[in-house]
DNA sequence: GCGACAG
DNA sequence: ATCTTGTCGC
């Protein structure tokens, strides 16, 4: 397994730039290493068309590695005349279970995609966009269906497990080791 | 020019 | 994103 390096900065609204080529080359190791667990759809943590320029990570990487994608953000972009203002805070405060939700409608009409409570406890709600072929009611009904908490556990879980190994001081490639088949 | 700004 | 004190609830 070869290293990657990121060498572009973070810049608002340029995150794909910065991290799709090592998702690309994650991608191609597990289609290399481990064909059967290669993914049939990706739940990546940024956005998908609720974008400044409507063309987020989750598109980019979805039609690159030619693959499923949705987009969770855990804020809001401004895009498209979706802003959070006093009218988008009032809306997210009427929000009171897992499920609720109202979609984000950009000045031209175009649903972009969806403010969506995940869980009955969290108060802040995560915001779900179409990456790559799928529908946003889909991309809606995937990130319910495995959210334990407010962010889905594909991307908590991806979160939280980085973070454990880089904080152990870890800094050779992660040993891919595929879990036992049933 | 000023503020805002996924992670 | 990161840092960091304090607080609330299961």
């Amino acid at each position: 397994m070869e290293m990657i390096q990121l060498t572009q900065p973070y810049i608002p609204g340029f995150l794909a730039f910065r991290e799709v080529p090592a998702l690309l080359k994650l991608l191609e190791d597990l289609k290399a290493n481990a064909p059967h667990y290669f993914p049939d759809v990706i739940l990546l943590d940024g956005n998908g068309i609720l974008h400044p320029r409507g063309f987020g990570l989750a598109c980019q990487l979805g039609v690159l590695a030619q693959v499923p994608t949705v987009g969770i953000a855990k804020t809001l972009i401004s895009a498209q005349g979706i802003v959070d203002d006093q009218n988008h805070k009032n809306k997210k405060a009427e929000l009171k279970e897992a499920g609720d939700g109202f979609e984000l409608i950009s000045d031209t009409g175009e649903t972009l995609g969806m403010c969506l409570r995940a869980h009955d406890k969290a108060q802040n709600p995560i915001y779900v966009s179409v990456g790559h072929m799928i529908s946003l009611r889909s991309s809606v009904w995937l990130a319910l269906e495995c959210s334990k908490y407010r962010i889905p556990e594909p991307v908590r879980r991806a979160d939280v497990d980085s973070r454990e190994y880089l904080r152990q001081g870890k800094t050779e490639p992660y040993e891919f080791i595929a879990p036992v088949e049933n």
